[in-house]
DNA sequence: TCCCAGAAGGTTTTT
DNA sequence: CCTTCTGGGA
């Protein structure tokens, strides 16, 4: 039996799962014209979107068939999106909203129109992804080319040319020319024969994914019909974390978009942009206010950090913006004492002991899990690693280098993969007691990939039978979790079950290379070391999934995360050397790193490892803001 | 094969 | 900035 969505009247819809939105975010969740929203850390701008949704769907505003597609840059925050809005909405409300990375949704068009571009343009069908790196580039400008033709230029011209240009001016500064370029400068020269040996230089294309949104560009440009398609299908587009938009990405959405009547909000925050240095451009809201005649909404509200917090990040983010309004925090502190201060040590070693006992005892006191802390650094993860590691260790702590490698794919990336989670959620049932909870979702996942609707009870029915039947078996067989090749086996076995056609069916990507091999190569690599010293299931798994250690990461993959406490490790010029390249860039990781936090900001130096004279302008506004030093040993 | 000087990397996403 | 890589020459 099947219950129909409701159909709710827009002035009787409230926001849902949430006490209270502010009266800004009320007003962009029911604005009917492009808005941009810049808004601090903590202000909801995720949440903003979800409810965003759930209002456009609940009210009809978006009415069916019409959909709402959201587009992020990383995948898991693609993800987290579509699941706060299955959340909050009714299956046939949540069927309609589209929450993909820009990188899929641009490879989606290719794949369905690209066999529609000019000869001179159009990519093998079965092309191949690439993911070409400077060495890469330097190598094809210095060996792969000859001399240009005369009237483009020297051979001298083609040297001078150097790797950063080349990609951002000439590779992916501006559109494609249908016909090509007429009378091309060296770089348009090079970068066209960079186009078309890429394109047509072997029986498959290579195609890294720049190239992928700039030809999709062109083929909706090209392409009015399929233009007009997605501008219908779409009432309501949705951007996040827009403040790190490409040209190429923006171009893309301006190609299919602008002229037409699908609604845009973009939303995120210039203090929070760190990824300028790989291509992200100077002020995309500007670009996106001008075109799209979008109207600027602030948010003023922090739901994630404590009072005091928010008053030393308000001292931070005017160095940012000094037109910036100080956010009203909506949390209250939970600790006593300093809620930020900095940590002065003699040794890294020192450092390292210090930090694990003070995480320990802020566990007992405070009652908290190892995820509620994150170790921050600048860059090496794996050096800082080597040193905390060993003394989180003896503090009964267990530390884990997200970017740490398990078999050929990183910890963080396999962890995010469906096959892993799937497999994951089948052990769960399988292997632990008071599974209730990975009852349901296991047997949701495996029943969609089976095509078993929600509401077919018979076969539900069935299914769960079969499911129950299997979670014994595997139970008998594996009592413990296997440590050594025992862990592969294990792997297929459950693979089998869920269904290795159905998964890559599902999963696209699976079908590709050997992709779903390279997965289940790592993820039976991570299972047996996860398993390794300890006999119980329910510890195997959560050290699988890292539940049981504190992470340690850098600052641009905290982004977009949070923590009730937040340890910078190596507040130094070394660490910082880029420090004076980019100060603004700089400045605005250091904001990143210290927005992660809900109630507790520590930095630490050592002069072991460097000066702070470089970086004194952040140790000035860290003083500003009346955060003390302390000589810790 | 080794040595040295100079260059490059570091901070990242994506099927 | 410091560490690691690379390429040319011995």
């Amino acid at each position: 039996m099947s219950v129909l969505a409701r159909r709710v009247r827009p002035e009787d819809w409230t926001p849902i799962g949430v006490d209270e939105l502010e009266a800004n975010a009320m007003t962009v969740v029911r604005s009917t014209g492009n808005r941009s929203v810049i808004a601090g850390p903590g202000a909801g701008k995720t949440e903003l979107l979800a409810q965003r949704a759930a209002y456009l769907l609940q009210t009809g505003t978006s009415p069916a068939p019409q959909r709402i597609l959201a587009i992020s840059f990383k995948r898991d925050a693609a993800s987290n999106l579509g699941a706060r809005v299955r959340k909050r909405c009714h299956r046939q409300h949540a069927g309609r909203f589209d929450s993909m990375t820009f990188d899929a949704f641009a490879k989606g068009l290719l794949d369905r129109f690209g066999q529609a571009l000019p000869e001179r343009w159009r990519p093998s069908p079965d092309y191949e992804i690439m993911f070409p790196t400077d060495r890469g580039y330097r190598d094809f400008l210095q060996q792969s080319l000859g001399a240009p033709p005369k009237s483009v230029g020297t051979y001298a011209d083609i040297m001078a040319l150097t790797v950063k240009q080349f990609e951002r001016r000439h590779l992916f500064g501006s559109p494609l020319p249908v016909d090509g370029w007429s009378e091309p400068s060296p770089g348009e020269w090079a970068a066209d024969q960079y186009w078309q040996s890429s394109l047509h230089g072997g029986k498959k294309s290579h195609l890294s994914f720049p190239m992928i949104g700039r030809l999709a560009e062109l083929l909706l440009r090209l392409n009015p019909m399929a233009r007009d398609a997605l501008r219908l299908t779409y009432s309501h587009l949705f951007m996040d974390e827009f403040q790190d938009t490409t040209q190429v990405q923006y171009d893309l959405v301006r190609a299919i978009f602008l002229g037409g009547s699908t609604i845009v909000t973009a939303v995120g925050d210039n203090k929070q942009q760190i990824m300028r240095w790989a291509m992200a451009m100077d002020d995309p809201f500007a670009a996106f206010d001008s075109d799209f005649k979008s109207k600027r909404t602030p948010l003023y509200n922090n739901y994630r950090s404590s009072p005091e917090l928010v008053r030393i990040q308000h001292v931070l983010a005017q160095a940012l913006d000094a037109k910036s309004v100080k956010p009203v925090s909506k949390t209250s502190a939970t600790i006593s004492g300093d809620s930020c201060a900095i940590w002065d040590f003699s040794l890294p070693e020192r450092e390292a002991e210090r930090l694990a006992a003070f995480v320990a005892s802020e566990m007992k006191v405070h009652d908290l899990g190892p995820r509620d802390f994150v170790l921050l650094v600048r860059q090496k993860a794996a050096d800082y690693a080597a040193v905390l590691q060993p003394a989180f260790a003896a503090a009964g702590i267990p530390l884990r280098n997200e970017a740490g490698q398990a078999g050929a794919i990183m910890l963080q990336e396999l962890l995010a993969e469906e096959a892993s989670e799937l497999i994951i959620s089948v052990l769960r049932l399988a292997m632990t007691k008071r599974a209730g909870r990975h009852w349901t979702e296991c047997q949701e996942a495996l029943g969609s990939l089976r095509g078993i609707g929600p509401d077919d009870e018979i076969e539900q029915d069935r299914f769960a039978k079969e499911l129950d039947a299997y979670a014994m078996r595997l139970g008998r067989d594996y009592p413990t979790p296997p440590a050594g090749p025992g862990a592969r086996k294990l792997i297929d076995d459950a693979l089998g079950f869920i269904g290795r056609s159905r998964l890559v069916a599902a999963h696209p990507a699976y079908g590709q290379g050997d992709w779903l091999e390279k997965v289940l190569t790592s993820a039976a690599t991570h299972l047996a070391q996860s398993a390794s010293g300890t006999s119980d299931w329910t510890a195997a798994l959560d050290s699988y999934e890292g539940l049981d250690a504190i992470p340690l990461m850098t600052i641009h993959k905290s982004k977009g995360l949070e923590y009730h406490t937040v340890i910078f490790v190596g507040l130094d010029d070394g660490a910082w050397w880029s420090f004076s390249d980019d100060q603004v860039e700089a400045t605005a990781g250091f904001f990143v790193a210290f927005t992660r936090a809900k109630q507790r900001v520590v930095f630490t130096y050592c002069v072991r490892r460097g000066t702070r004279t470089k970086i004194a302008t952040l140790y000035e506004l860290l003083a500003q803001a009346g955060v003390q030093t302390f000589k810790i040993g």
